[in-house]
DNA sequence: TCTGACCTGCGA
DNA sequence: TCGCAGGTCAGA
């Protein structure tokens, strides 16, 4: 489920209402999904802490509770909800996290993908590649990036140490309408394609956090609601369906053991 | 570089 | 009942 844009929403839904409030209570459903931390050390330390900051790398979900700071890997299915009553699977909520105000945040995730780290200290991610959406991600640097690898467009767009954030969704999303093959090599693209690949990249992604993610099955925001994006999606799921530029079906592959959508005309 | 494993729900 | 699903990781 959780791209970029879903974890963004998320995190600015999550800020938006919790910031500066008081953890009183944080309580482990599932302990396994904690991995550097045993459940009675995580709830020691973020209980009577101030969620000070909520913010996103990649796919990463970041809180300072205090001087600790939870990370959050929402896998495919992790989500949050303000309510219980928000959640699609009530029953697979593994955390809940009660605020001073009486309001209570958790954390629900069916397929159990999810992973939650403690630390110390703000984590770095260093095997992450650079945030799309920040000044930090130039056409040089993808560029050179492309000119590095030797692999498909897709595996490239979907390498978290290339570009941090991107999944199956919007990888399919940003080659159709950069006219790209996914079966593309890395350092076959040229300048040309490189600078609409460059462009369609931020534009996809940007348009997506605009219309508070894509709803495919799962996702609903922290207020519970659906996300938007879906109704922009050009190829995702759609096999069999129109392209929307020439009129050729779109067509369905294996590519890196996930589903691929593309137009076999327009996409080169 | 690719496959299977991790999980559960849903739709064909 | 089976195949598939938005992600990652270990191991071949």
């Amino acid at each position: 489920m959780p791209e970029l844009p879903e974890v963004e929403t998320i995190a600015r839904q999550i800020r938006a209402v919790f910031l500066e409030k008081t953890i009183v209570k944080v309580a482990v459903n599932t302990p396994r999904l904690l991995k550097n931390v045993s459940a009675t050390e995580f709830v020691r330390r973020l209980e009577g802490q101030p969620l000070r900051e909520v913010t996103r790398r990649g796919k990463f979900l970041l809180w300072q509770g205090g001087t600790a700071y939870p990370v959050f890997h929402l896998g495919m299915s992790g989500n949050f909800f303000r309510r219980r009553e928000q959640a699609t699977h009530p029953e697979h909520i593994h955390l809940e996290f009660h605020f001073a105000d009486g309001q209570t945040l958790f954390y629900q995730d069916v397929r159990k993908f999810g992973k939650i780290w403690l630390y110390e200290e703000p984590p770095k991610f260093p095997e992450l590649g650079v945030e799309p959406l920040s000044e930090n991600f130039s056409l040089n640097n993808l560029k050179k990036l492309l000119n590095l690898k030797n692999m498909n467009m897709k595996a490239f767009l979907m390498d978290q140490s290339n570009i941090a954030g991107i999944g199956n969704i919007y990888a399919n999303e940003i080659l159709f309408l950069s006219r790209i093959s996914p079966f593309r090599k890395t350092r076959e693209i040229t300048e040309k394609e490189a600078e609409v690949f460059f462009r369609e990249i931020r534009s996809v992604l940007e348009r997506a956090v605009r219309n508070f993610g894509t709803t495919y099955s799962d996702f609903r925001t922290v207020e519970g609601s659906d996300g938007q994006n879906q109704f922009f999606l050009q190829v995702y799921q759609k096999a069999g369906e129109p392209c929307p530029v020439c009129g050729t079906p779109i067509e369905k592959a294996v590519l890196n053991s996930r589903s691929t959508f593309y137009c076999p005309k327009c996409q080169r």
